[in-house]
DNA sequence: TTCTCTACTGTGAACGCTCACAGAAGCACC
DNA sequence: GGTGCTTCTGTGAGCGTTCACAGTAGAGAA
């Protein structure tokens, strides 16, 4: 029925055309809109025959300038581009918010941020009110475009556990340090007394979180921690490779690698295989994320699952809190261990 | 000097407040914000000032609502979200988009709606004019989105040839079937006789042009279409795989095979190998697209090249154009043969 | 002087919507 | 018959901008 305006010109039927189309005053079409409460199920009825008949679509514009809100959610990312489409956790994180936010009836829109002119730009955009709040994704989690929009009073929730202490900034987590914990506990369990590490960055809380869980875990059975046996990465494949390239020179009697994500211990896999290593036989190799990465590598990865549906969940609600005026929270997840092949 | 509502929770200040500070009109600011054009240097000067002191930022819902534009760009994907993180064209695509737009300072706004419901959730967010113009992505061309968004009068670009003939859309695409020819001339040229082809999905025009292409090459040279030789894929990596065994089987006598994307390609490669086909020795691989994709595999592929940089460009001059009221118009690009060491 | 032109500035009226308020109608209760 | 309550409806104001228009001042030409 949407007969009109097919060559787009013609200007959009307004609120006060559905009104006169139906019979009614403006303020019973705004009532049916925006839930019906308070209207007579025959104006109910008029309105939406109405709005049917003239196509109209409400202008968002307008009902923002007074509302506030744009009932519309950024999802950033001020990752480089190339790690978003290399990560498979972005593509969970991804959907599964984007899902969690459906059931709100909110689209997600999606802002790659990886340059600098770029995150200018888009920070821009958002602090201009285009989006009622943001999860925001960035694993240097000291990123200046938190703050920057925290001060522009923009509801944010962080992935992930930010930097500095005290910033009252909402974020959800896994529980980094206790996932190690397990991990390495499991491999002392299996026999395993020369456990090396492939850490993250040691500049994000991630990074530093694993490595402490693994420390902890060791000082607490009575191994010394051997700094040979320790070398970081930055969470690409590529980085786990050289890492445990690096372990075998320095540590060749390791008989254990706890890598901190499943893309690296990928690229730690294929350096122990050129090496002559058999996984699991001679060494055992631990993952983290439990990401599609897992299932894929050669043999499938013994790793710490991360409840990515979860997160997602939680971010989404603490955001939608937030919107609503309530306090920054953080919020932190138990994770879990998943034996496969390769321990 | 921003130093106030670091709690975000008082008013932002508006253009009233500017114009009060810097002793002006609100014309006056209104005209500093939008290039200054009629202003003298002194209120130039008191406004930039006065902007700069209350840490004014435009409000764009009250803009928008006059000037009835939103100053950003869509780009939209009806993709599946895991081809969009599988398939690197996207990615490069993705990125010289954001770069063709930086030059105009307009963000990009990324809209992955795989889902049916996701799609209803976006198409009605564009439609409410959250954004000025939608480049769109999507390889079953004959899309509803597309639809729907033309008759709602949204500007539009597609990136390759839309299904339906007389559809006035604009789009940018590759030259696909003279990309097609110029392949299957190179693996004649190299003696190749029973060449095969691993085609796109049939209901594209991208599938439909460049198998014509391949065929129109070989009747020219005299030589009858064999439809063993034919079968075709939907772009993804195990796609191709599985094409290539079907081939195999139908056809073990074949010299070459072209196929439609670099990614499917990666899988033929796989199922020629793991057949005991020496490439290029036995058979020649040609592939389309010249992504990431072609030069991790192995061997590299020849492959035909699309110039996304160019498309992309073009889409941007394309839908801004359209969106300063000029007509739809389609354009075509050239493409070009890169010779590496699988043929 | 007077007129015209240019450079600049201020003002009211929109844009399309929501929100608060006032008012009407119907019903029940004392 | 008044009073209070609930359900429904219409109206005016206002959200923060831009835009068209009117108006001022100063320079140069007639």
């Amino acid at each position: 029925m949407t007969m009109n305006n097919a060559g787009g010109r013609r200007k959009p039927p307004t609120i006060h055309d559905v009104a006169r189309e139906a019979g009614v005053s403006r303020g019973t079409v705004s009532r049916v809109l925006n839930g019906g409460h308070y209207v007579s199920p025959a104006a109910q009825e008029a309105v939406n025959a109405a709005i049917r008949k003239t196509g109209y679509v409400v202008n968002r514009h307008a009902r923002s300038l007074i509302t506030g809100r744009s009932d519309s959610i950024g999802f950033l990312l001020t990752e480089p581009q190339e790690r978003f489409f290399e990560d498979p956790n972005f593509n969970v994180l991804l959907s599964s918010c984007t899902q969690a936010l459906a059931a709100h009836d909110i689209p997600l829109l999606l802002m790659l941020a990886g340059t600098k002119d770029e995150r200018r730009r888009i920070t821009r955009y958002i602090t201009a009110g285009h989006v009622d709040g943001v999860l925001l994704v960035s694993s240097h989690s000291g990123d200046p475009v938190a703050e920057e929009l925290r001060e522009a009073g923009v509801p944010l929730v962080q992935c992930g556990k930010p930097m500095g202490p005290g910033a009252r900034v909402s974020y959800v987590a896994a529980d980094d340090r206790d996932g190690a914990r397990d991990m390495v506990r499991h491999l002392l369990s299996l026999g395993r007394r020369r456990i090396a590490m492939v850490s993250g960055p040691l500049d994000t809380p991630g990074g530093v979180d694993r490595l402490a869980g693994y420390k902890e875990v060791l000082t607490d059975a009575g191994i010394a921690i051997d700094e040979r046996l320790i070398v970081s990465g930055d969470y690409s494949r590529a980085s786990g490779e050289a890492g445990a390239e690096r372990l075998l020179a320095q540590a060749p009697d390791l008989d254990a690698v706890f890598v901190a994500s499943d893309l690296m211990a990928q690229g730690a896999l294929a350096a122990l295989a050129r090496a002559g290593r058999r996984v699991p036989e001679d060494v055992s190799v631990g993952g983290f994320d439990d990401s599609v990465a897992a299932l894929e590598a050669t043999p499938a990865l013994t790793t710490i699952r991360q409840p990515y549906d979860r997160i997602s969940a939680e971010m989404v609600r603490v955001l939608l809190a937030q919107i609503n005026g309530e306090d920054p929270m953080a919020v932190i997840l138990p994770t879990e261990l998943v034996k496969r092949d390769s321990t």
